[in-house]
DNA sequence: TTATGTAGCATAGCTTGCTATGTTTTTGCA
DNA sequence: TGCAAAAACATAGCAAGCTATGCTACATAA
């Protein structure tokens, strides 16, 4: 009977997806709100943070880091060329590649754009104490190591 | 000069919102891959859920129960119509409100679908123990909940 | 050297999220 | 009763994710 039941009923406060879904559209959200009068949209952001740390980076090398499709990466660098964050140059030495570059407006919006992130971590985290906040954060460091894992192998 | 250290770095891998973004990718990544064969996709997933425990529920429903905004689930329900999964009728005594069915090929996804949920979680949490995935699901929920909250007020 | 494969990027077309706005029906109040 | 406000849904248009496919440049092997 219980297996049963179990196998009929999907409490979906109990899945794990269901709730990192739900937690990332709030993230987003409330992330859009705070950037929207820099500039920046929801997308663009994780390029810019590794654009911040040091730009001059190809398209390849983005695509890695922030583990996005290409396709992905590509149009967002489209957008970002259009709005101004970001200016392309093709490589010497193998013109297939191109390396991307932050304009000046874009280098201008570094501090405020970390605020804006730090405020939103701190409104996501408010009811976790110190402890906490490093355990969850850990923790869904693991998870996505696992997922990764079950992806490539 | 360590504020200003502070104040000029973002370690990405130490936000929470960098964090369930990617998570949330992952996620959806493994499902779409698990419930296309059943020609199920990640958007209507969740209204599948819903549906599953009492259909005929209304648009306005089902985008309190999911927290989705009312163009989103309008155009999912569109998509779902279109593709055979559900049916729309008008609730008599008031003309503007719908109720939404399943139809029976939809009904017939219910096993396999929750079977391929439950197998993309845990993959994901694989490599936590029991009480490590019970406390993570509740610090996810308490993290959505600090969001709703400083969305509402 | 030439043919074939691979790497890097672009493009087409889809889903799913969003905001803004329009339409119709119902409600509520003067 | 009639008119303004609100409620429920539809639609337009954008961003950001995805798969599939195409193009060009480089690498490699016969």
């Amino acid at each position: 009977m219980f297996l049963q039941y179990a196998a009929m009923t999907f409490d979906k406060s109990a899945s794990a997806g269901y709730l990192a879904n739900h937690m990332a559209r709030l993230f987003a959200r409330g992330l859009r709100a705070r950037i929207e009068p820099l500039g920046l949209t929801v997308g663009q952001f994780p390029v810019m943070l590794e654009l911040w740390e040091g730009d001059g980076l190809t398209q390849k090398e983005l695509r890695v880091r922030l583990d996005i499709e290409q396709a992905t990466i590509a149009n967002t660098l489209n957008r970002m060329e259009r709005d101004g964050l970001i200016r392309r140059t093709r490589n010497e030495g193998d013109a297939r590649v191109q390396r991307v570059w932050l304009t000046e407006r874009a280098r201008t919006l570094r501090a405020p754009a970390y605020a804006a992130a730090t405020a939103q971590n701190a409104a996501a985290l408010a009811s976790l104490t110190e402890a906490e906040r490093a355990r969850f954060l850990h923790d869904m460091e693991r998870v996505i190591a696992s997922m990764q894992e079950s992806e490539g192998g």
